[in-house]
Parts: structure tokens; C-alpha cells; sequence
DNA sequence: CCCACTTTGTGCGTGCTTTCACAAGCGCGT
DNA sequence: ACGCGCTTGTGAAAGCACGCACAAAGTGGG
């Protein structure tokens, strides 16, 4: 048993690279809309704002799947990204928490790429529950565990108010839910096997205030604009 | 070639710390509303969802500020990563794009910590401006410039759609800020100098749907729960 | 068929990040 | 004053990530 197959596609992909991969697909799209057929890493990774090195590794963690001294095959490569990615099935989406943010990832309709499918808008608030947002009717949370297996969702998006997130959070794991989707600014508590990404816009805006200030500290008083890279 | 002075020694903290920094400032805050006077590294980083030697560490960039068998003063904590950030200053938040998500921002009243104001609201559209959202007026994205000018802007927010995207980024970069938040998915072309952070719901989708696809790969085949499947 | 040219895939050095493990420091009880 | 228990701050090691630079592999022209 040493001898190796030819291609053992190794599920170790770095996640640095898992998180380029959506950046480098929607890039792809960008130029099939465009009709191009082909494309070199220079290129893609000009794109994609990456170095062409970074983007050559990344791609080949999917496997060779491009053509040396001609490029990579930008149809071909968009299906192995999306399937990569799991984008060639269909996840089902709930949010929980249909305020201003809630409505917005409602109306957000072009899910990057399809594969995803907004399933249901939940919320607490009787002045929201029974309206109909983005084409669905708002329901109440309390039927969370009912849409949840009827619907087969698989993903939970919170844009509750913080003091609620870790409640849905709780609901949703134990309705079985590993996927979340968290903006509301807490750190959310869950069991091993759930996978929770947060997004969070104030911790943006303050790592933005930090690199201004220390710009301003460097650069000096009066110093307005200068060259400094940060990234 | 560019020659590379040892210079960056001085306030020299690491960009992952930097990351971090907000969601302990947080915790803290937390802790502080609850009248908690004192906090070990071990509890604080349990609330933050870190490991306790990396706070240490992480804190340790900002100075000797605990004290040894007892803990950190959380208030005297507060004040510091509030003044590392830059939060101890008045940063002018201008929001490009009052769609849905422009909306969200506007109204995201609590942002995070006091030390960003949201100084104007600026659309394109004509449907749009002159309404009031988030006792603002909506202005015309025509007076940009003057808005940066006369107000102080010194973070641009973009809530457009993509396509709209990098003429905004450029009108603010030509006005003078040197801080974009993007939430339009797209990869900003920026000169040197500006700091680009970008918040893209897709991607972070497209990650838990790798990340879910993966543990039903591993879990084998068949194990999938009820629900759902598109085969 | 061969050669010049293009572009991929990757070995390797470098630097950043995380984690462990423990000495040093501080408070408290005796 | 002294020692004990607790907690910080930090060397050192291990693990990742990035980007250079180049061999390998393919294309096209003569």
C-alpha cells in the first residue's frame, strides 16, 4: 500500500486560500461575460488584486487544471471553483431579523453565484411578522424550527440585535443548523462541528480608524497625503 | 529597488492583533456595563473567543498594562485599546449608496464604540435624495467633494452596486480620504497610500458552504441529514 | 524537427502567527 | 517578613502564508 494513485486530491486546502476562491470565481465570471476563453494567472490575478504566484498555488491545491504557455480555460475553471466551493448544490438560507440589515440581505438577490436560495425571513417583532419582504412573507421566529427541517435549511444568517443572536444561534444548532452567518456584534457560543463566520461592521471601521491614525502619527502633523502601504 | 529602513520597530503591532483589538474592546465593554472592576487574561479571552496566551500577547504589544496575579483593570483596558484604535478622536463617516444597505449603516446608531460620526448620506438617485433617512438628508453624489471637504470626511463608506463601485472610490480618493469601507462586490483599484477594507457577504456564504460541504464529505456520504439534496 | 517563447506548477527562503511552557511579579494570609 | 497561590509577560518552537525564481511543459514558426 505506498503506491499512490495519480491524482489523490488531497482535501487540505489552506484556508487562505478557501477565502481567495470566491474572489478569484467572481473575477472568472466577470471575463465569461465578457466572452473571454482563456486567461493567464498574470491576468486573473491583476483581477483579483492578488500576486500571480498566490493565485498559481491557490489554483493548484484544486488540482492542474491549467494549460502551460497558454493559460487557464475560464469556463473549465469557474465549475471547479464552484464546485470547490459547493456551489453546484443548492444551499438553503433563513434569516432571522428582518431591521434594516435583515431587508438588505433580503433584497441582496444576486447571491455572488446562485447556489444559494433564501428560504425564509424570520423576526420577533409583530409590526414586521406578516409583511413581505424581498417576496416572502415575513414569519415569526417561533416557527424557526419548523422552516428549518421543512425547508432544509442549512444555513442561518442572525441580523438580530445583539442581545438575541445568541438565543437564534441556540435555536438554530439545535434545529440542526452547523452554518452561521452572524452580524450581530457578539461572540456567539456554539457546540464543536458548528461553523459560525461573523461579519461585523464596526470592527471595520475601527481597524480603518487605527491605520488612519497611525498614517497620521507617521506621515507627521501637516503631512497630508504621502505614500504608505498598508494592506 | 527600495531600500527598506528598519524602521516600522516603533509601533510595530501586528495586523492580527490589530484584527482582534476591537473584538476585546468589546468584551470589555461588556464587562464594564456589568460593573466588573478586574479581569484575568484567562476570562477575558474566554469572552472573546481566543486562546488566553494570544491575548496576552496581543496586549503585551500595547504595553505592560496588568498586573500579575491579579489581572487587567478593565476600565484602564478600555481607555487604552480605545486610544490605540484611534477612537479617542472623532472620525467623519460619509455612506455613498442609501439603498437597502446604505440604509442599514445609517440607522446602525450604536457604531460599536462611540468615535465615528456618520456625517452625510450621499445617492444618485433622484428617487433618493432630499428623503431623510436617519435624520440625515440624502445629498446628491454631486456634492461629494464639497460633503469631504466641508465636513471633515476622512472614511468613505460604499454601499453602491458594483458598477458604481470604483467611481466612487475614486472621487473620494481624489478628495482626499484615504480610509474606503467597500461592501460592493468588487476589487477596488486604489493608488498607494489608501487603505481599502472590504465586507463582502457573498464570500463569507460561499466559505460556510465550502466548509458544510466538507464535513458531509467527511462524514461520509448518505450520513446527510434530512432535508434538502438536489442531486 | 528544432528552437524560441510563453506560462504553469512548485521548491525554498523568509517572515508572521499561534501556542506552549515557565520564570518573574504581585497580593494575601499567617 | 515570608512563603504560597495566582496571573502576567515572553522566550522558544512549531506551523502557516507569501512571493521569488526557475524547471517543466506546452505552443507556434521556420
Amino acid at each position: 500500500m505506498i503506491s499512490r494513485p495519480p491524482r489523490p486530491r488531497e482535501r487540505g486546502i489552506p484556508e487562505a486560500t478557501v477565502a481567495r476562491l470566491p474572489v478569484y470565481l467572481r473575477a472568472l465570471q466577470a471575463l465569461q461575460d465578457r466572452g473571454t476563453a482563456t486567461v493567464s494567472s498574470e491576468d486573473l490575478a491583476g483581477a483579483a488584486g492578488v500576486n500571480s504566484a498566490k493565485l498559481r498555488k491557490d489554483l493548484s491545491h484544486l488540482g492542474s487544471y491549467g494549460t502551460r504557455g497558454v493559460g487557464y480555460e475560464v469556463e473549465y475553471l469557474v465549475y471547479q471553483i464552484s464546485r470547490e466551493l459547493g456551489l453546484t448544490q443548492d444551499w438553503s438560507v433563513a434569516i432571522v431579523g428582518i431591521g434594516n440589515l435583515g431587508r438588505a440581505l433580503a433584497n441582496y438577490g444576486g447571491f455572488g453565484t446562485r447556489g444559494f436560495r433564501i428560504a425564509a425571513l424570520l423576526d420577533a417583532d409583530p409590526e414586521v411578522v406578516g409583511r413581505s419582504v424581498a417576496s416572502l412573507d415575513v414569519r415569526h421566529i417561533d416557527n424557526l424550527e419548523e422552516v428549518v427541517r421543512d425547508k432544509g435549511v442549512s444555513i442561518g444568517v442572525i441580523a438580530t440585535p445583539a442581545g438575541s443572536a445568541q438565543g437564534v444561534a441556540g435555536r438554530f444548532v439545535e434545529a440542526g443548523v452547523t452554518s452561521i452567518l452572524n452580524f450581530a456584534p457578539v461572540v456567539l457560543n456554539v457546540p464543536d462541528g458548528v461553523d459560525v463566520r461573523k461579519v461585523d461592521l464596526s470592527i471595520e471601521l475601527q481597524i480603518l480608524a487605527f491605520h488612519a491614525q497611525r498614517r497620521a502619527d507617521v506621515d507627521g502633523p501637516g503631512a497630508e497625503r504621502a505614500g504608505l502601504e498598508v494592506t
